[in-house]
Parts: C-alpha cells; structure tokens; sequence
DNA sequence: CGTGGGCTTGAGCGTGGTCAAGTTGGGTGG
DNA sequence: CCACCCAACTTGACCACGCTCAAGCCCACG
C-alpha cells in the first residue's frame, strides 16, 4: 500500500474553478459559498494511492476517518465464514465512503478497493469543524448520507424481488447515472472495472448465473460489457426491463 | 385514519423520570442533559393513532416531518408495477421512520404500518432548532441514521448470501434485540406482529416458502411463532444458525 | 511465449417459487 | 355464547431460476 501523502489541490481547468469531486457532487443539492468550498478542499488532505483488491478499512476497525474517493472504484463487503461475500454498496469516484461513521465504535463491514484507487481523507476533527462552522456543508453530508440510503433502499429491493437480469440492468442504470452526475460519461459509454464474480457478490448471483444474464441482455442489444467499459445501447429498453425510477438518487435537485 | 392531535407527555413511573421512547434510545449512544431531553419531548407533537396497513407516507410525497413510532410496527416498503411487493425495513416502537428526510424533495418509499400504530412527529423547523441548538442532539440523530443504515447494510447481506431459514432467524435475532433495546422484552419471549406474508416481503421470499422454513425453526426447536409472538428457545442455536454478530446494531456503546 | 485471471459453456441438481386446495383460529354479529 | 367468516396459515404437487461442478477458452501481462 503504497501511501503517498500530500494535500489536495482541485485541478482548475479552462480558467473555470473545477470543484473537487466532492463539491462537485454536493452542487447536486445546493450552491456552495466560495467559503464552504475553501473549507472543502482543506478539509481533503493525505491524498494516497491504494492498489487494486485491497482493503481501506477492515470489518471491527475504529473508524477514525471519512474517506473520498478521487479515482478508482471501491466497496463495501462483508464475508460470512463459510467464504460467501456480499457487496453491499459500490463506491465510484467523489463519493464519500464512510459518512462520519467514526460516531460508531467499530466499522461494520470492510471497505476494499476494486481498482487501484486514489482516496483522501478527512479527519474526525476537521469534519467537526467544518460542518459546525457551515450549516451548508452540514447539510450537504446529511443529504449525502439519505441519498446513500436510498441506493442501498434500491439495493435491497433488486435482491429481494427482481430477477438476476432486472438486477444487472438496474444496477447499470443506476452507476451509468451516478458516474453521469460525476462526470464520467455522456450517459452512453462509461468504464466498468469490475469482474463477474464481483458483479454476482454485489448482486447476490453466482458468477456463472451473471455471466448467463449478461449475454441475455447483451442478446437483446441492450448493453455491451467488454474489457471493462459498460456501454448502453438502448436505455429506454434497458431502463423498462429493470423497472428503473432514477428519482431515487435525486441527483440535479 | 382517525387522527387525534395531542402534545406527547413523556410517562413517569416509581419516581424515576422514563425518558420518551426515542430519548431513551438515544441513551444507549449518549447521555442527554435535562435540556435535550426536553427539547425533544417538546419537539415531539400531535401524537395520533393510524390504523393497521395504512400508509403515513407515500412514495413521492414532500417529506415535512420526521415521524417517531410510539406503539406498534410500521414499515418502509416499494411495491413494482406487476404487484412484486419488498418491504426494505421495519420500524419498532421508538424507531425513528425517516431521518431529516426532508432535505429530500420526495419519499423514494412508501411508509406503512403493519399493525395499529400511535406516532409523533417532529416539523422540519423543529428538527432544525433542536438540532442546531445542542451539538449533543444532532450527533444522537447522526448516530440514529448510521445504525440504519448498518442494519439496511446487514438486510443487504442477508438478501444477497443468506439462505431462507438463515434470513429468518437473522431477523429473528435482530428484531429481539431491538425490542430489548426498547425495552420491550427479556429476550426470550417477544411481540411480533407480522404475517407470513410480509416476513416473505422483508425478506425476498414466497410466504410459502417462510412458512416452510418456520417450520424447520420450529422443527428444530430454536424459536415458536404462533399468535402474533415470537419466542426465541435455543438463543445461541438461533445466532449460530444465523450467523449472527450483534455488533452491527451498536447496542450499548 | 507462457501463465493465470477472467470469461464462457455444458450438464445436472436443488432451493425456493407457483398454483391450488384445505385448515385453523381470531374477531364480529346475531 | 355461539355461529360464521375471512384472513392467515398449512400442505401438496410441480416447476424453474439460479447454483454447483467441471472443463475449456481468451487474452492481457510478464
């Protein structure tokens, strides 16, 4: 693991103020003040690179931290002991990984990176300050953590009651979205790096099984999945079979 | 729905003051001084009864109140177009419905009771005033929403890996310990108003299918089911059976 | 050029679903 | 207090979605 700290600095582009990712996504739900975005990007700091399938945070952790992931794709999982492992949410790009868990004692499930990841921090300390000194930001983190409840709301729906292809087609709509409002893609062709196998433990499906779905759903001309690249070639099909209401991640409110 | 508005008026007993259903969940977090603990019996208002299966909220309403269980069980629940029904959590006496849901423009799921309920309700301008006036109050709602959050997680676990007599007696153990939590049982012998049917919905089953597996419980004799209560005889069989860590429900910091 | 991780395919099986018919029992009205 | 009724529970037969095991394939990487 490979830590390299330093403090973040948003890239500006073009002249225009870029905002971090995380401003960025919070600009879904309100304006910042130039204040609260200064507090923001100070509030980032040891920007480290993690690799690929490694863990950030492990299950029993005293979670001492918010984490935000800059690049890369990460997940929450637990495993049973007989070997089955769950994911129980996907972490792309400007999320936040753990809302001020560090109110709980312990993490309850691990956090590992499915990519080679670039991750900052905030320490419990800083997100005091900041979110007693802004009602803003406080606001923004709150409305983060509902939005985050209402994914893992889906989440369980598509586990209990949608099939192993409604499943796959949900979930690309809902990532194809959320990578959207990242900026990550147009909406049509967006990275995937995530293998089967890892697609059945979030899904809840073998590897063999999403396999056999994925070439149902690549049959039907609705997406294509190769080499890590998602693309969608019809979302308005796609989106029926899997019955997606993006209301859900109430992004640009 | 014969609503009665009236002012919550915390219960004594034996001289020692019982706090309101939610400030004494909230103890098992933090202390509450005399004034948070009667900022939030005033913020608690118009306490009204609803019927059984009645819907409090809808999905795509505006939420304006963060609603608290008093008596009896509800739930948050999504139904599909084709009747596919999952019922995503389960709301006990002092639980809570929807945290700051109102930073939110609508409900993505619907809120129902399951049996008769009595519930409070907190107004979004109370919410704010208590919240920013006592530093204390908004971590207990922080802290209320991350264990949520940890049982949505575990629910995602339990959908994904779990098979159906494990679910079931993961969510035997789980409701137990939260009515303990609420002072609502010893342990052994608990309330436990849900039809076969709604067990099926929460749980991504066919009540066809819990029955069976009941039985198997039943067979087993780790737990009786029968006329609305649930009696837990072989707790440790049960947990094993479960795989059950009660560590996610952060009783007892 | 070789190797291993990830993807694909096939065959057989099992958990859990569906449909349909009873049975039980709590609650209501006579 | 009893009779009735309907919702909830139970059982059986059959079926299918998705799992397991096993083998082979592809291709990115060293």
């Amino acid at each position: 693991m490979d830590a390299r700290p330093e403090r973040f600095v948003a890239p500006r582009q073009q002249g225009r103020r870029l905002a971090n990712p995380l401003a960025r996504k919070f600009l879904n739900f309100r304006q910042l003040s130039r204040t609260d975005e200064e507090a923001l990007d100070n509030a980032l700091e040891r920007v480290q690179r993690i690799g690929s399938r490694e863990d950030i945070v492990q299950q029993g952790d005293a979670p001492r931290f918010v984490h935000v992931i800059l690049e890369g794709w990460a997940c929450h999982y637990k495993h049973l002991q007989d070997g089955r492992r769950q994911i129980t949410s996907l972490l792309l790009p400007g999320d936040l990984c753990d809302p001020p868990m560090f109110l709980l004692k312990t993490a309850g499930q691990s956090l590992g990176t499915l990519t080679a990841v670039t991750l900052a921090r905030i320490p419990a300390e800083t997100m005091q300050a900041i979110t007693t000194q802004s009602a803003t930001l406080q606001e923004c983190f709150w409305w983060d953590m509902l939005v985050r409840s209402e994914i893992q709301r889906e989440w369980t729906v598509s586990l209990g009651r949608r099939t192993a292809t409604e499943r796959l087609a949900h979930l690309f709509c809902e990532i194809s979205l959320r990578l959207k409002s990242a900026g990550m893609t147009n909406g049509v062709d967006c990275e995937f790096p995530v293998t089967q196998a890892d697609l059945g433990d979030a899904m809840g499906l073998s590897t063999v099984h999403v396999n056999r779905s994925l070439q149902e759903l690549r049959g039907g001309g609705l997406v294509g999945l190769r080499g890590k690249r998602l693309r969608i070639y019809n979302e308005e099909s796609l989106r029926a079979l899997a019955n997606f209401e993006p209301s859900y991640l109430h992004m640009n409110q």
